[in-house]
DNA sequence: CTAAGACCTAAAGCTGACTTGAGGTCAAGT
DNA sequence: ACTTGACCTCAAGTCAGCTTTAGGTCTTAG
């Protein structure tokens, strides 16, 4: 019994498995917590309409963009309850990922940049590298430097 | 009883937390699995060589940049066991880093640019969207979409 | 009608990178 | 000597995002 085309109108969760590539397992996970509904057969089995092949595109692009499922859930929560989603409200919830991308990109460049600069001195070894900073590196690199690669403000003096 | 500086040659695992912003929890961790190595006291109690905030940094900066420990170890292991490792040595291991950076930024880039064309066609509606791809979204974005959008080849003619 | 593959639930397990807790010891300023 | 904060070990806990396991039930081709 292969998994193929019912009445064509509502799936079983091994057909959107197979039409999505998230596995059976994940399925009734984002059912129990609600990314997902389902309808149920007489029998107790799951049935979804396509709606929630969108619905699972989105999570899975969002998952790949650094989302966590909380925010994801939050985002999902914005679509109305009431209709079915339109393209607008995709293209909506899409939009509201283009600041975090960016944000993204440009952490990685900066610090690709830096990484440049410090193999040209040598780095990791200098006080004044901006590369390790503890405190910020993820939120706005290179401020105020500590003592961090083992010179300490008294050791430079030696030097 | 503060943190302060003792006779300037080793470290408490304290002082070594204070500079490196790493828990101290962290640090005892990084110990056992020998990311880092300690002498002890009599009393049983750690000592650090300054070394090691060298190599605290590299490994805060390795995850900063996507390593997974297992991969950071491997990448500390290539230094010599014998000498204290050299600035040539870290920037060795440095410029390794490069080419995963690039690769995430591009792959970063590569999703902006595809979010930005779907958010004009009102996008993850459309079969043909190459945004959600489950096979290989990671790996290299855009191949062989699958019908995943609710868009059956069978619904198609009918539209 | 029957076989067997798809489906069900609930609970436990997994990975990574640590943190927390319990129960106890060390070290240094006074 | 004492006190007290820093330190110790070992085991268990945490978080996310699922997967696995065990023990059973549904559904449908033949």
């Amino acid at each position: 019994m292969a998994r193929e085309q019912h009445s064509a109108q509502l799936l079983t969760i091994g057909e959107v498995a197979d039409r999505t590539g998230v596995a059976v397992s994940a399925l009734r996970f984002y059912d129990a917590e609600g990314f997902i509904t389902s309808v149920r057969t007489a029998g107790g089995q799951r049935r979804f309409s396509r709606d929630v092949l969108r619905r699972i595109a989105f999570v899975r692009v969002a998952q790949t963009i650094g989302l966590t499922l909380d925010e994801i859930r939050a985002a999902l929560g914005t679509l109305p309850e009431s209709r079915t989603p339109t393209k607008a409200d995709w293209a909506r919830l899409s939009r509201a990922w283009r600041p975090r991308l960016d944000a993204q990109i440009a952490l990685l460049e900066r610090l690709r940049d830096q990484l440049t600069s410090c193999i040209g001195c040598g780095c990791l070894s200098l006080q004044a590298c901006a590369l390790y900073n503890p405190d910020d590196l993820a939120a706005s690199l290179g401020e105020g430097a500590r003592y961090l690669m083992g010179d300490t403000p008294a050791d430079l003096p030696k030097r």
